[in-house]
DNA sequence: CGCGTTTGACCAGGC
DNA sequence: AGCCTGGTCAAACGC
């Protein structure tokens, strides 16, 4: 699989952070289980045979290479997962929970409803901005349909400044082909009308209208979601995996408990990658920028290894490694 | 010639 | 019923 050889795993050390581990989860009976073999081999080596010491050595390691298995594949998913959502999430902006507000300014539903009104298909109106800051609110829009019933239509409202000689629309990553402007009553400027145009069926639309207070900066907003991948543009990089020229294997990702730095020490010869995740949202950009420093590296890689060194679980588990690898006298 | 943009006309909902 | 407004269509136009 792509993902398990993409993931190069891994050893989560949780490194300062009260993480619950479930009995489920694999990743902690994994640890468990190495444990169990580090208090088997220690407490039973005087009490029993070699032999009899074998066969409980090899169940157990069967056992383990069951777990192994399990956690690998576990891993691989959630390398996946973590993989898709960031190329969903636009840079520089969270997930936000959707209201169920209505837009003030996005009267989706007034209109009448077309086939192409149609935005009830997977995917997200995750668009980035790629020049100047912006403020992005998402809506779900109820939209009335013939039968009485009411379909929920994703609005997202971004605000950009951008330069004011810039007449181009507002860049995002995808295509949009433009299909009308209109001026409205409460503007001066036109407002454009855009399409999708990466996939025919994509049911996605755009308006972009500068602020009728400061035309500097233009209001966009999304509706619907897209039915298809981001188109990938030459030069545009997932997250910040390669900040840093490409010599520093970070990458973060955001998840429902929070950003999710991932730091893959695996290119410099190391083996362990550590995850780390916190309950604040971070300033991205700022955590990148930690996070690729030496001595940030420098720093984790020792608190990894006293991390490692202070758990005795850990240092059992080493130690029956090692008891194992010994000739059998 | 093809594709994307422009722009006036048209449609539908609200008042 | 008629007007206003926002949204869409499609022919014309430009590159």
């Amino acid at each position: 699989m792509d993902t398990a050889r993409r993931s190069p795993v891994c050893l989560d050390l949780m490194v300062g952070l009260p993480m619950v581990c479930e009995p489920s989860s694999a990743r902690c009976t994994g640890m468990r289980a190495q444990a169990d073999i580090a208090s088997s081999a220690c407490g039973r080596a005087t009490s029993m045979t070699s032999s009899e010491a074998n066969k409980i050595m090899e169940a157990k390691f069967t056992e383990v290479t069951e777990e192994n298995r399990r956690l690998t594949e576990m891993i691989g998913y959630l390398y996946a997962n973590s993989q898709n959502f960031a190329r969903q999430s636009p840079e520089g902006e969270g997930e936000q929970p959707a209201s169920t507000a209505a837009s003030p300014t996005s009267p989706v539903g007034k209109k009448r409803s077309r086939e192409s009104m149609d935005t009830s298909d997977s995917g997200d109106v995750n668009s980035d901005k790629k020049m100047g800051t912006a403020e992005a609110e998402h809506i779900d829009v109820e939209s009335p349909l013939s039968n009485g019933t009411c379909r929920r239509i994703k609005v997202k409202r971004v605000c950009t400044r951008i330069d004011p000689s810039d007449t181009s629309v507002v860049k995002d990553g995808y295509q949009w082909r433009k299909y009308g402007q209109k001026v409205t009553r409460d503007n001066p400027s036109p407002r454009a009308y855009f399409r999708c145009a990466f996939a025919p069926s994509c049911p996605v639309k755009k308006k972009v209208q500068r602020s009728a207070e400061d035309s500097s900066v233009v209001e966009a907003t999304y509706e619907g979601e897209h039915n298809h991948p981001r188109p990938t543009r030459a030069g545009e990089l997932p997250s910040c995996a390669t900040q840093g020229g490409g010599s520093v294997p970070c990458s973060i990702s955001i998840n429902s408990s929070g950003p999710t730095i991932t730091l893959d020490l695996t290119k410099n010869g190391g083996g362990v990658q550590v995850v780390e995740a916190g309950e604040a949202q971070p300033d991205l950009k700022k955590v990148c920028r930690e996070v690729a420093s030496p001595e940030f590296r420098a720093a984790l890689v020792e608190q990894m290894a006293r991390e490692l060194t202070g758990d005795r679980k850990f240092t059992d588990a080493l130690a029956a490694a090692i008891l194992r690898k010994l000739p059998d006298y």
